[in-house]
DNA sequence: TCCGATTAATCAAAGGTTTGATCATTGCTC
DNA sequence: GAGCAATGATCAAACCTTTGATTAATCGGA
């Protein structure tokens, strides 16, 4: 690293919070770190679940993760109209359409007009698709349940009741959503 | 909600968590339902957090949140290999390349082969790069204070241990990293 | 010094996401 | 009943991400 680069020796995805932190800190005054810190960690953190559920369960069971929750939203819900697949699983009414285009395509979900609304586009599982995410969600459920036993049970409350508290906010109110 | 739907009244993007955890505990006696919730929540906070940023901070900035997380490490880190942006932004080679082509078409970074190195390319901020940052930097954690306006002192750093925590256990060591 | 293994960036193909637009349908007020 | 506003799904364009492949360059052991 001699040459070159000129980047700290070490720095790595996960230090680079700290480091970052104290490079802010040094040089603007008015920065709230703490924020700065939470929101870093949270992102990387979930980035790393995330990336590690996908490319360690979902593309191998044939889909990817935003497939996963479409899928998992219909398994536990049940047939519904595209715009409420969308709302439940945090995607534009875009996002679900283009997803669904996938997943009927590779025999997973049902798509068809609603007879009481010729606007609506209802979805479901087809009969491979539910045994398919039945499958997938053991799964996806055995490995993350191995990124929580770095938790202890109390632990992982807190932090879910934190992550709540984050919800519950102003800035949560105002944030916008989807289409 | 009455025809055709059949979701339960009221059910929403954030409800959905508690909906999914009773479910899945009803038919599936195995399952660990603290982990499932952790992810859901961890993943459903965090997808929101980061989409109000891009929507309210970045894009309008001109740039998107990833390449926000490309600009935001070279500001701190200094002109380095794109290998080097890659890991610190937790992003493959190949997503780097590509957001380089962007942001570099909008004159934020420069781009260059290394004379040490043939195959290496160097990145670095231009000035216009750097002013465009700083602020967007400025508008970014005023934002993501607000966010974090919602726990004290005290629960922050609670909050970022116990994320810490997740990151040194065992399945974040097997974790893969991207190329 | 030579050569096979490794490395770095980019490519191609496939998939996913956003925004605003579009088109058809529905709802609601007058 | 008519007409405008709102709604839902999809489209188009732009952007981003992944994987494996490719090409060129570098490394390291014999």
């Amino acid at each position: 690293m001699s040459h070159g680069t000129d980047i700290p020796d070490g720095l790595t995805f996960w230090s680079f919070v700290d480091y970052a932190v104290e490079r802010v800190g040094r040089a603007m005054p008015s920065v709230d770190l703490d924020a700065m810190r939470l929101v870093l960690t949270l992102h990387r953190v979930t980035s790393m679940v995330v990336y590690d559920l996908e490319s360690s369960v979902h593309r191998p069971s044939g889909w990817t993760w935003p497939g996963f929750r479409v899928l998992f939203v219909l398994w536990l819900a049940g047939p519904m109209e595209a715009k409420t697949a969308a709302e439940l699983s945090g995607m534009s009414r875009a996002a679900v359409s283009s997803l669904v285009n996938t997943l009927h395509r590779d025999g997973l979900v049902t798509r068809e007009r609603a007879d009481y609304d010729r606007r609506a586009v209802r979805i479901g599982l087809t009969g491979a698709g539910r045994d398919a995410i039945e499958r997938g969600f053991v799964a996806h459920n055995r490995r993350e349940s191995a990124w929580a036993t770095a938790l202890t049970g109390e632990e992982r409350a807190t932090l879910v009741a934190l992550l709540g508290k984050l919800m519950e906010g102003s800035s949560a109110a105002e944030a916008k959503r989807r289409s």
